[in-house]
DNA sequence: CGCGCGATTGAGTAATTTCAAATCTAGTGG
DNA sequence: CCACTAGATTTGAAATTACTCAATCGCGCG
């Protein structure tokens, strides 16, 4: 079967150069994968081979406690990409699941596959340092906001910043992230 | 005046190996600098030019609210980096303050700086993306944290963690990071 | 039509906050 | 060495917020 990467290609040049013969060589080295809804791209206690770019589909990553209470660390859809980066970057077994909440294509970069990419192409080392310096701010603001802002407020901008994901997961997910049990968001959905 | 550098040397080697040539070539890219207590590393509105490693003493990022509140994102000492991150990255002004709390030697490096740094050796861009990596899973698991666990519980973990941390920074300073009011916190430290 | 999941609602409870006052502590100057 | 002061900490009461638990509602799907 054949698969077509110009959508990871894109990505990538939201924000890097590449030429053809460079986007050819770094699309070696990624794997693409379909998933069903429900299918887990990373299971806890298993090793975690690989990062994962989703070109479609929409999933979660999160624990449970002892009550199997869930607290949702991430959510990524359309261009994000998602892993256990603990596990990933340790070449550990997994502390977490990352489920697919609908029907999911992502493209898989293994560790050492990253490394020859980032080895190769000058540029793709960018590529990746930019988006970890990106996403090191990111969790920052969300720290700020966990401190910071009451759950009526976290709501709020969250449903200001991510609308299309409230149309794509239940209530009881957007409250697992948010740090609310859902019985207190659905007060604060009706105002 | 001099500087005696060798701490910065031990503190890059905890990471990656350099020879004395790496290291002499390296140390230049840094500016020593030292402040007193309750001076300002950063300042909200100013353009911030630098990243920070914490030879030695502490300082605290942090943001106020509408009210004067204090929130504190990170503490820095001995062996830390800290600045404020998006706004250096950007090049932009400081969203944040960040205050030594003692008098403090900190290693400056400009965005210019650490870019040459990490283009004339190899194994500088490599600590870089390691301890940026590491960072990165480090603000997971405090997010982690603040979904999960109880005040109670966020605040064994950072006395188990940090425990010399303590002996340093006011409780309403604790307070101030693990996001509790300080009446609850002194509550929460008298078991 | 009935099942099952998700969302909502309400009552009672637990945790945390706010506000105010009292206490403690470290450093200063007499 | 002591008294004084500023800041930090602790304590208590009242108010708020969010939680749990349970019951009900709404809707899509077989």
């Amino acid at each position: 079967m054949m698969y077509d990467s110009s959508a990871l290609r894109a990505h990538l040049e939201q924000v890097v150069q590449l030429d053809d013969v460079a986007f050819q060589g770094i699309a070696q080295h990624f794997q693409p994968k379909k998933l069903r809804k429900q299918q887990f791209l990373v299971s806890k206690g298993d090793r975690v081979f690989n990062d994962h770019w989703v070109e479609k589909g929409l999933a979660k990553a999160y624990i449970l406690d002892q009550k199997g209470k869930e607290y949702i660390l991430q959510f990524a859809y359309e261009d994000w990409w998602i892993t256990d980066y603990k596990a990933y970057f340790s070449q550990a077994v997994a502390e977490m699941w990352i489920e697919c909440l609908e029907p999911t294509t992502v493209w898989c970069l293994s560790l050492e596959h990253r490394g020859q990419v980032c080895r190769e192409w000058h540029t793709m080392a960018n590529f990746f340092r930019i988006k970890s310096n990106r996403g090191y701010v990111a969790l920052q603001q969300r720290i700020l906001s966990l401190l910071q802002d009451t759950a009526q407020e976290r709501y709020d901008k969250l449903l200001q910043k991510y609308p299309t994901l409230f149309q794509r997961v239940s209530k009881t997910q957007i409250a697992a992230y948010l740090g609310v049990s859902r019985e207190t968001l659905s007060w604060l959905s009706n105002k």
